[in-house]
RNA sequence: UGGGAUAUCGCCAAGCGGUAAGGCAACGGGUUUUGAUCCCGUCAUGCGGAGGUUCGAAUCCUCCUAUCCCAGCCA
């Protein structure tokens, strides 16, 4: 609540794109409409990058009462895949989303397209060109040297006509001919050196089948694509910047039914992950991450099964400043906002991750005490029981055999002193009981009575506070410790698998939680006291297979040492 | 090197000629049956550099410097 209430109407424009809006608005541009578009291309999975775009893009049509249309820019059918489609469709539903109408795909605009290419020809303005791939790259030129024309390019539009519908025909084979606008071979600017308009590809497209080979490029379809939709505002990445003068000469030689202005912002960038499709294909590829939906991932999916929720993501991504700089934003910003919506809204929950038996000795074999905790700390969501027996377990980390260490800095059990366990009695340490190599496998201590909600006297002020859970009541279950993909900040581009943090995966299979605590809904996140948040596994938890994604630790302020 | 963009605290960033917002991180301190949360406090005479215009410049001008993007029949 807190964090939306900046972006509803009335609110001075927080970036640029808003301040351009707000001018239009004034000037009765649009009719004082805003529309705007999220256009990802169905070739891979949404990841924290395309968050952003997808909270500017939906954020903005939202905040000026405007519509997002979600539309897939299908132009390549060798990369795509129906796949991809169905799980961003679903990706943008999660984080909240609600795109206008029905969801639009670039294919459904093939038949006007080819129109308006035959359009072009007929004004000279593009030519069918029959140089191979290696010949057209010779002819464009360099960056500092111009290009040269086509020997195709001053051929009749009767024959570019004919061509064309030739090419559409399939008579050709894949690269033995495109069709090409005709602008400028000695531009600055490489997109304006004659830029391919169609080209052929012999593959069926997960939306139109094989009906078509011949397929358009980027620069001919998106622009045209937003004129039909009536897109006002065409946000996009700075990479697509040196694209606008040619998104906007198909808009003016066109007769394209309205004139949508592009405006480009600088992408998302993480430390300690990668963004790259390929890099992210790569990670799934070979195995080195459990599909597109590890909780590893910087896919939206895979935040989802980490835990993160939607709040958290878009409040995120709101915290972001739309801008054209390209800087790298801390991870520990991100994780800053995935704990602020998780501590505002998941239940506590007590979990042992490291179990270590306690014998409290003076408190009756084979009784059960049900204590009452409250779900959450600060605001009011319920209680729970949490069954107090004779055996219990404690987190190895919160024993330390050493008495001496200091009371102030050293809050653990430690052998003949005090500690509180959450929500029960305070309890002392007697006795320590090792196995033959040494190791700790026993505690038997002593309760404290009438300490349950109330201190014992000054002399037994129990050093600090631990979690626990009754070693015969509670349930044994699994947990998924996931820590960073990466342990550098900046992940080597040459080699970015070398740069993978080797334990940022492991799975405890001996963890003890509250009884309760199996029968929770998948995706409910708990905050593990002292521990944690942790989710139940979207697709993996159920009653007879308990299982808990670490979604995020919590802040630690305990300088050691 | 041709073109397009960008440079303000460790990170993100506001600022639009009138004398450097905010968030993250960090560091102090208080409360606390989570070393959490919460609360209080500290954190840029400085805005990539050098000149200039102006009563006044992070904001305007000039020249440098650094970084990113563009030479797919990818998007």
């Amino acid at each position: 609540m807190s964090n939306n209430d900046a972006s509803t109407t009335n609110t001075p424009p927080t970036n640029f794109i808003h301040q351009i809006i707000e001018q239009d608005i004034q000037e009765g541009r649009n009719g004082g409409k805003v529309v705007t578009r999220f256009p990802p291309e169905p070739n891979g999975y949404l990841h924290i990058g395309h968050a952003k775009s997808i909270c500017l893009n939906f954020g903005t049509a939202e905040k000026y009462n405007g519509e997002c249309n979600l539309r897939f820019d299908d132009t390549n059918p060798s990369k795509e895949d129906q796949e991809y489609v169905d799980a961003i469709k679903e990706d943008v539903q999660w984080l909240g989303f609600k795109w206008a109408g029905e969801v639009r795909y670039a294919s459904d605009y093939f038949d006007q397209f080819y129109a308006w290419a035959q359009h072009l020809i007929r004004n000279g303005n593009a030519y069918v060109c029959d140089l191979s791939p290696e010949e057209a790259s010779e002819y464009r030129g360099w960056a500092t040297k111009p290009g040269k024309n086509s020997p195709f390019r001053e051929r009749s539009a009767e024959e570019s006509l004919d061509l064309l519908e030739r090419m559409k025909q399939g008579e050709f084979e894949e690269g033995s001919r495109v069709l090409r606008a005709k602008i400028d071979m000695t531009s600055s600017n490489m997109n304006l050196r004659d830029p391919i308009l169609y080209r052929i590809r012999k593959q069926s497209h997960h939306q139109t089948g094989d009906k078509w080979c011949i397929y358009p490029n980027y620069d001919f379809a998106h622009g045209q694509e937003d004129a039909i939709e009536g897109v006002t505002h065409s946000i996009c990445t700075l990479e697509f910047a040196d694209h606008r003068p040619l998104y906007e000469w198909f808009i003016e030689n066109l007769p394209v039914p309205s004139k949508p202005r592009q405006y480009e912002f600088g992408r998302l960038n993480i430390n300690y992950t990668v963004t790259s499709k390929r890099k992210l294909k790569q990670l799934v590829d070979e195995g080195v991450v459990n599909g597109w939906n590890d909780p590893r991932m910087p896919t939206i999916s895979g935040m989802r099964r980490r835990g993160y929720s939607a709040q958290a993501v878009r409040n995120f991504c709101d915290s972001l400043a739309v801008a054209k700089t390209d800087g790298v934003v801390d991870m520990a910003q991100f994780e800053f906002f995935v704990r602020e919506d998780l501590n505002e809204n998941s239940a506590r929950a007590m979990c042992v991750l490291n179990p270590l038996k306690v014998v409290i000795t003076n408190f009756p074999e084979g009784e059960v005490e049900m204590m009452t905790a409250p779900a959450h700390p600060q605001k009011e969501m319920g209680s729970r029981s949490l069954p107090f027996t004779r055996e219990i377990y404690i987190d190895r980390n919160d024993f330390n055999e050493d008495s001496t260490l200091s009371r102030k800095k050293f809050k653990k059990l430690v052998p003949g002193d005090f500690m509180r366990l959450r929500s029960a009695y305070v309890i002392k340490a007697e006795e320590v009981i090792k196995d033959d190599s040494g190791e700790v496998t026993e505690i038997r201590a002593t309760l404290v009575p009438g300490t349950v909600g109330e201190n014992p006297p000054a002399e037994m002020k129990p050093r600090g506070v631990m979690h626990w859970v009754s070693a015969t009541h509670g349930k044994q279950v699994k947990v998924r410790v996931y820590d960073r993909l990466f342990s550098v900040e900046k992940p080597n581009d040459d080699d970015f698998l070398a740069d993978i943090n080797p334990d940022s995966y492991v799975e405890l299979n001996n963890c003890w939680a509250e009884p309760e605590l199996v029968n929770a809904e998948p995706e409910t996140v708990f905050q593990f006291e002292r521990e944690g948040y942790f989710v139940a596994d979207r697709y993996d938890h159920d009653v007879t297979t308990p299982t808990f994604n670490k979604t995020i630790g919590l802040k630690d302020s305990w300088v050691k040492k």
